[in-house]
RNA sequence: GGCGGGAUGGCAGAGUGGUUUAAUGCGGCGGUCUUGAAAACCGUUGACGGGGUAACCUGUCCGUAGGUUCGACUCCUACUCCCGCCGCCA
């Protein structure tokens, strides 16, 4: 969330900046800073009670133990301790207020960001790999993967229903192929520490990554308890320091973790219904850093480095854009997405997201650092990025190393992860 | 699922209605002593909000949320988490 100080203190200057922002925050302002106002108003009236409640209370103890009478006090007392709860009442009502509106304005796009309506402007920054030129009439992954007997789409439909894939023999072990090789690159290569959390996380937590309460549809409840899915690793990876002071000296901070990922794609009706690109459950080695502030935009830089560096050791094309400030998520200052080449759709799909957040999330989740042992303590950011979506790699291998006989050759690297395997072959 | 015990500052740990402004110890920070360090001794010590140019003033915080009271760490209610025992179970 954003500083409420900050936006009392330049409300215009805010406005400005998150015009250019879906969704219209106006109202919200509106409400907030007249809510605002009034508080510091009925606060400074209660405090002022309160006060007098102290002193009097203090005196009524010396009283009683000296054996003097105290019913004048006692009466005055009694009305001010009513005027009190009447005011601390509405307080915490105008507080609810200033928490629900606060929660549902986005974070400020960075100044570096493009300024633009949707995803037609979002500016390519950088292309890696050429498109290899295929002999052949290249195939949609998933006709790729059922002539090869490694995805079943029909039977994850019975067993659970749309949008559910059933991976088999390589296809299985290619998935966890790629999940040991993404995890061991970035752990022994790019310095991160592995971490294995839970799939379920409670409200607090959603509420701290920006998930609630905006975009509740997106996710799964867990029936009768306070629990969702985690729709990706950034959830619990962040709230591992939720309410916590790091010691300054410990920063900055690198996790990764795999997980599935599980996603209502509520809205998406009729969009990529074929194939392993949007699906309810899907598997992503995630990417979080916290930082101090004045690393974060170079921290970021070195984010997307670390997930490029995954499609470059499998020879994969791809392309990085940036984000206009029309198609920013709701929490982020800056994305980055990387999008791999797709020969059997004839298409760039995004197959990482790398975002800074900067202060937006460690103030909801009440996330700080102390420079030194004695320093007051103040806001980390924090990054994270898809380090990468597995789903959609394999989905990427299927369509870039298929060949003319309908086998799928295995990418270098991954070939000690898969016993030797240098070709996947109908069974 | 049933029964019992617990949650207090960075950590350990006192405190069962009124100078608690949370004892004491450890740790941290500053100092004395020392060539330097250790030890010893002395001092100091949190978070968040409101007001103020500032010095400063003030409020809140003892798991969380309510309640009783002039006054709550202390009493009442609900919830969460941790520990133990019983049952069930991968």
């Amino acid at each position: 969330m954003l500083d409420i100080k900050l936006i009392r203190e330049n409300p215009e200057m805010i406005r400005e900046k998150l015009s250019s922002r879906s969704g219209n925050v106006e109202r919200l302002l509106d409400t907030l800073l007249e809510a605002d106002e009034k508080r510091r108003r009925n606060l400074a009236e209660a405090e002022q009670l309160k006060c007098q409640r102290n002193i009097a209370s203090e005196e009524i103890g010396r009283r009683k133990k000296q054996g003097s009478s105290a019913d004048d006090l006692l009466k005055e007392m009694k009305e001010t301790s009513e005027k009190i709860k009447n005011l601390d009442g509405a307080l915490r009502e105008i507080e609810d207020t200033i928490k629900a509106a606060i929660l549902l304005i986005p974070n400020i796009p960075q100044d570096t960001v493009p300024t633009g309506k949707n995803e037609q402007d979002n500016v390519e920054v950088k292309k890696w790999g050429n498109p290899c030129e295929m002999a052949f009439e290249p195939k949609p992954h998933w006709d790729v993967g059922e002539a090869l007997g490694i995805l079943d789409f029909e039977r994850a439909a019975k067993i659970t229903g749309a949008r559910f894939c059933l991976y088999k023999g390589a296809g299985a072990r290619l998935e966890r192929a790629l999940i040991n090789f993404m995890l061991d690159l970035h752990t022994k290569k790019h310095g991160y520490q592995e971490i294995l959390p839970p799939f379920m996380v409670n409200s607090a937590s959603m509420t701290g990554t920006g998930q609630l309460p905006k975009f509740e549809e997106d996710l799964f409840k867990c029936n009768g308890t306070d629990y969702y899915l985690i729709p990706t690793a950034e959830v619990p990876v962040t709230n591992i320091h939720r309410d916590e002071i790091i010691d300054g000296r410990n920063l900055p901070l690198y996790y990764t973790a795999y997980t599935p990922c599980f996603r209502a794609e509520a809205g998406s009706y009729g969009k990529d219904t074929r194939g392993l690109i949007r699906q309810h459950q899907f598997n992503k080695v995630e990417l979080v850093k916290f930082v101090k502030p004045e690393n974060s935009y170079d921290e970021l830089e070195r984010l997307l480095e670390n997930a490029e560096e995954v499609l470059k050791l499998l020879e994969i094309p791809y392309r990085v854009i940036v984000l206009c400030t029309g198609d920013l998520g709701f929490s982020a200052s800056k994305t980055y997405d990387i999008e791999v080449w797709l020969p059997g759709l004839g298409c760039y799909k995004e197959i990482s997201s790398c975002s800074n957040f900067e202060d937006y999330q460690a103030r909801r989740a009440n996330i700080r650092f102390r420079e030194t042992p004695e320093a007051k303590p103040s806001f980390v950011h924090t990054l994270n990025g898809s380090g990468l979506a597995v789903g959609r790699t394999l989905v990427a291998i299927l369509e870039n190393y298929q060949q003319a006989d309908g086998s799928v050759a295995v990418p270098e690297v991954l070939q000690n992860y898969m016993d030797g395997m240098k070709s996947i072959t109908s069974a």
